[in-house]
DNA sequence: CTGAAAGCGCTTACAG
DNA sequence: CTGAAAGCGCTTACAG
């Protein structure tokens, strides 16, 4: 078995309580009886159980998070910096990965109880009522990161997903793109899927242009519907001049779905991203895109969390709105020099 | 506070065994005591402290795991499955995530410690000798996943990537090409970097042809390295026509570098990537690649882990040596079909 | 079938 | 400056 915080006060001669304080770091102990603990410690090669101690000084510095799939570009830099920030602060995390499986959010929040994490950090996409319930009586700070539900019960960090859409597509109409394809995400349970469609539609009435319906889609985010959905859209007559997807995932779903039909982006298509992920520069053309400050996002989250935790929080109970930022690589071109077809 | 297990004892009128009894769905248990404590569970809202339970258990249901870059799609990939194997065993994990940082890794190693995790799981592709002894006496069951240390002290799940990257090389080989450039690894610290390096030199001499060093470059297995790379082969002459990267970011990044140069995948230059990440179906043109079966071994990896930590393994101690596989796609053809430039 | 008591490995008043 | 004792929230022999 592991040295016991007993075994060395046995090895150094002196009382446990006298141990537990060198370990700690306090004064009051006298040099010489700090050096033979310190040696004790060293040659039994003991080191303090965090469960012990977290029990009796009620305090796990663990948070939990859940993400809906941590094989996505923008979750796991979301997570990186989570994971690098808590870090600093002391904290680690017991990451749950969500996929599709929603029972197993459910089943990891109650771990997340069980465990006494101090924090939680949810950027799943969906909610049901069970979960909703849940949450509600859990007892545990929570903050959403990079979504926010329809309630107006949870706080979140995120960006203002209306504005960041409608410039988005304010961008491609100054373009002179008129017929502009629209690549949507979920609409129920999380506000961003709705207000980066109400910016799209915005921008349009406010340039005085009629919105198609028919170029009108949605997917799951992820790059396949993105893909799909083009495939849909490539049959209107006439197609659009270009497409504006409110993932990078999809976007690069859509552009690979023009490519593979012997179409050219920016040429024929024009195609305009959400997020910035890593993708935008592994793809070519370099997918310009409507970025989300994602380094920032996680470090804020984490942040904004212990705040929450912490006994006089600063922050008011509010979200936490983020600059978007258009970042223009070489994905989206004016519709005058388009190429004749 | 939390309710504890006293306040429910208290109100079901029952002593606090009986409640733990219930709660650990032992017999010998009245129905009417049982549903008494159930009660009285629900009504308080109280979930038992995983904390004092891991304390008298002496067993913690963590896992610790060390991933070099979570935001890759290969590491994330492993680890979404190592995620999910754990859970369906009734682990947690923690995650540590290594950005270039190598003291994090052995803080880390320290926490894992404290925090008296049963296993650890490393993907890391360095090891400084200070962390090297630092495992050695840790006392816990460490598995390496897809990467291996060269000393021979610890298990490894891994493929075989001498033979992984000799076929890569073959099919090349076949193809007619002759000027086969190569981006590698690390050669310190992990077996893989020297073994696809052999591998490679191997393939060359069985099939009786010389080997140009000018061709051979070392990458960090990153994209940006192997972009940075192929731009320093594409200086020599003749060029070669064709390229064998041994991880699929590098690939990527030596195929957006041909592509910047006005040069095109396949025709004037075959390329070939290595792991099997999700990258390979998302550039154009598809990525041909030699593919760890990257879901398996997230999945062999907890199995063997677990297998170590229990108290009769039935595994023997040694590597786990999983089967590669090349698939191919549209960045590879042969050397004759090439169009002249 | 049920409960009182000891103990898991620490920290923290309290006393000296 | 140092130590004996209580207690953190549970589980587990042990006795009945």
């Amino acid at each position: 078995m592991a040295p016991k915080i007993k075994d060395v006060a046995k090895r150094a001669g002196v009382s446990v309580t006298t141990v537990s304080r060198v370990l700690n770091d306090e004064k009051y102990v006298k040099d010489d009886l700090k050096a033979r603990v310190r040696r004790a410690i060293d040659e039994l090669g003991y080191t303090p159980s965090h469960i012990a101690r977290s029990l009796v000084r009620k305090k796990t510095n663990l948070l939990g998070v859940i993400v809906p799939d941590i094989t996505s570009s923008f979750y796991s830099t979301i997570l990186s910096n989570i994971e690098k920030t808590a870090s600093l602060n002391g904290y680690n995390l017991i990451v749950c990965n969500i996929i599709e499986d929603i029972d197993k959010e459910y089943k990891y929040l109650q771990v997340f109880k069980e465990m006494r994490v101090e924090g939680i950090i949810i950027m799943h996409e969906k909610l049901n009522d069970e979960i909703r319930e849940l949450i509600g009586k859990l007892d545990i700070p929570i903050i959403f990161s990079s979504v926010k539900p329809v309630d107006q019960s949870f706080i979140s960090v995120i960006i203002d997903d209306y504005h960041a859409a409608y410039d988005a597509t304010q961008y491609l109409i100054q373009l002179g793109h008129e017929r502009i394809g629209f690549i949507g995400g979920d609409m129920r349970d999380m506000t961003s899927g709705q207000n980066r469609y109400v910016g799209y539609t915005q921008a349009f009435q406010d340039s005085g242009l009629e919105i198609e319906e028919e170029y009108i889609f949605f997917g799951d985010y992820k790059p396949q519907s993105g893909y799909n959905v083009m495939k849909e859209m490539l049959k209107c007559e006439p197609r659009p001049s270009a497409v504006f997807a409110v993932s990078d995932d999809m976007a690069v779903g859509a552009m690979n779905c023009i490519h593979d039909h012997g179409l050219s982006v920016p040429e024929d298509i024009s195609v305009i991203g959400f997020d910035g992920s890593q993708l935008t520069d592994l793809v070519r053309p370099r997918l310009t895109s409507m970025e989300q400050p994602i380094d920032e996002m996680g470090k804020v989250t984490v942040d904004t969390l212990l705040d929450l935790i912490s006994d006089e929080p600063k922050g008011a109970q509010e979200d936490v709105i983020l600059k978007h930022k258009l970042v223009e690589r070489n994905s989206c071109q004016p519709y005058k020099n388009r190429t004749k077809v």
